[in-house]
DNA sequence: TCAAATTTAATGTATAGACAAAAAATCGAA
DNA sequence: TTCGATTTTTTGTCTATACATTAAATTTGA
C-alpha cells in the first residue's frame, strides 16, 4: 500500500472510529512529515483526500479539524433491476406495452423534453419470472436520441438501451410512495389503491434533455439501499 | 483558479458534454504538460482527481481513457424535514409519542443493536402546521449513547440530538413503498392501507450499532431526490 | 510458428524545495 | 483601549527530478 493511501485510511479510520471527534485538531503537516518520515507532499495528497472525502475541513495559518458530519447526502444504490433479479435466480423480462412517436403535449416537462422535435413514447412492464414487478412510462427526446426511433426495445429495456448508446448524463431521481391507480393497476395486475414505490427520473446531457421515466413498482416486491460511511466515500 | 482545478474541469466538461465519448482516449502526461505549460505533478493531480470522481480510467503503459458511465450509484439528499419544512415558511414540530427504557425483544435486530444493554424506544410524530406528516419508531442503543436516557427529547426530533452528540456514524437506509396500517394510520390520522414512503435506517459507529429507525411519511407530502452528474461529483 | 524473454511507453509514487495566500496573533499608535 | 498595520504560522500550488510498476509491443529462441 502506498504511504499516502496508509497515511489517508489511518486518519480515515480514527475519525471514522470515533477516536478523533468533530472539531479536533489534526497534527501539522510538519508533525505527520517527522511522524511518518515522509515528504510535505505525500501528507498533502493524505489530507487532499480525506478533503476531497468531506472527512476533514482545513483552513490556512488555523490548521485541520475534523468535519462536522453532514449527513444530507448518501450514495444510493439505483439497482439495475435485471442484473438483481437474476443474481436471485430468478427469470427477469421486459415487456413493451405500447410505443409511438408523437408531438409533445401541453405538459411543460413534455415541451421541454421535446426541444422543438417529436417525443418517443414508450410503457413497458418489468416482469420477474413472468409476473409484474413494475410499469415504466417513457419519454425520450427524438431529437436528442434520433437513433431510438428504429431501435429494437423488444429484447432489452430501454433503460439499458439508452445507458448504452447517449454518452454520459446528469440526472435527478424524485422518489416517493404513491397508489396504483386505473391503467397502471390494472397492467400491474393488483387492486387499486396498492401502496407502490414511484421514481421519477430525468436526464440531461449537458443542457440538453434525453428522457424522462415514471417508474411504479410494486411496494413489498421493490426497494433502495443508500449507504453513508467508508464504502461510500471511497467512490 | 489553480491551473491543475482548471485542467480538471476542462476534461470534466468536455466529457460531461459528449464531445468526449466512453472509451476515448485522452492525451499522454507529456502533451498535457506542453499542452497547460505546466509540470508532471500538476498534469497528475487533475487527472487523479477525474480517476477519484470516476470519470475516467488510467492504465500504466496503455494511456488514459473516458470511463464507461456506471451509473449504478447516485448522491441522495436526505432531506432535513424541519429545515425544508421551514423553508416553506411553514411550521415544523416534533410530539414523542411514547418513550421507555426496555431489554431488546428476540427480533435480531434488536438484540445485536442492544448489544448486551437496553434498549431506548422512541415513538414520535412529525407534524407540519399541526397535521401529521410522518410518524417515527426508533430504537438507541443504551450502551453505545448513554447520555440519550436522561437527554430532553421534547424540543428536538431524535433524529437530530443524535447527530448533534454521536460523533460519526456509518449508516444504511433502505427506501420502500407501504401501506399504514392500523396503530400508525391511527397516529397518521389517515385511513388503513393509505400509501406511505418508509424509511429504515441503521447507523453504526465502526462496528457499533447506534439506532435503528422506521420512518413512514404520507406518500403525498414527502419525497426524495437524488442527484448524479457534476453537482453530485464535485462532491 | 509460437511462446518466452526483453524492451519500452505510460502511469504511480515520492522527494526537496520554492513561493503564494490566508488568517490568526501580535504589536503600535491614536 | 481599540483599531489598524505587521508578523508569523499553516495550508495551497507548483516545479524539476527520480525511480518504481505495469502491461503493451517487440525481439529472440527453440
Amino acid at each position: 500500500m502506498p504511504l499516502h493511501e496508509r497515511i489517508r485510511s489511518d486518519f480515515e479510520g480514527r475519525i471514522l472510529g470515533g477516536e478523533l471527534a468533530p472539531g479536533d485538531r489534526l497534527p501539522i503537516e510538519q508533525e505527520l512529515m517527522q511522524e511518518y518520515g515522509c515528504s510535505r507532499m505525500t501528507v498533502n495528497k493524505a489530507l487532499s483526500a480525506l478533503v476531497a472525502a468531506g472527512l476533514i475541513d482545513r483552513r490556512k495559518r488555523a490548521g485541520t479539524f475534523v468535519a462536522r458530519p453532514k449527513v444530507h447526502s448518501m450514495v444510493l444504490d439505483v439497482p439495475d433491476i435485471a442484473a438483481q433479479v437474476r443474481e436471485r435466480g430468478q427469470d427477469y423480462a421486459f415487456r413493451p406495452l405500447k410505443r409511438r412517436v408523437r408531438p409533445p403535449g401541453e405538459d411543460e416537462e413534455e415541451v421541454l423534453l421535446a426541444g422543438g422535435g417529436a417525443l418517443v413514447h414508450i410503457d413497458g412492464l418489468h416482469l420477474v419470472d413472468g409476473a409484474p414487478l413494475g410499469v415504466e412510462f417513457r419519454l425520450v427526446s427524438a431529437l436528442a436520441v434520433p437513433e431510438i426511433v428504429g431501435a429494437d426495445l423488444d429484447a432489452v429495456p430501454p433503460g439499458t438501451w439508452l445507458l448504452q448508446h447517449v454518452p454520459w448524463t446528469e440526472a435527478e431521481t424524485r422518489i416517493s410512495a404513491v397508489a396504483a391507480l386505473g391503467e397502471e393497476a390494472e397492467w400491474l395486475g393488483v387492486a387499486a389503491g396498492t401502496p407502490c414505490l414511484c421514481v421519477e427520473r430525468r436526464t440531461w446531457r449537458g443542457a440538453e434533455r434525453i428522457t424522462y421515466v415514471r417508474q411504479l413498482f410494486l411496494g413489498d416486491a421493490y426497494d433502495m439501499v443508500a449507504r453513508f460511511g467508508p464504502g461510500a466515500s471511497g467512490r
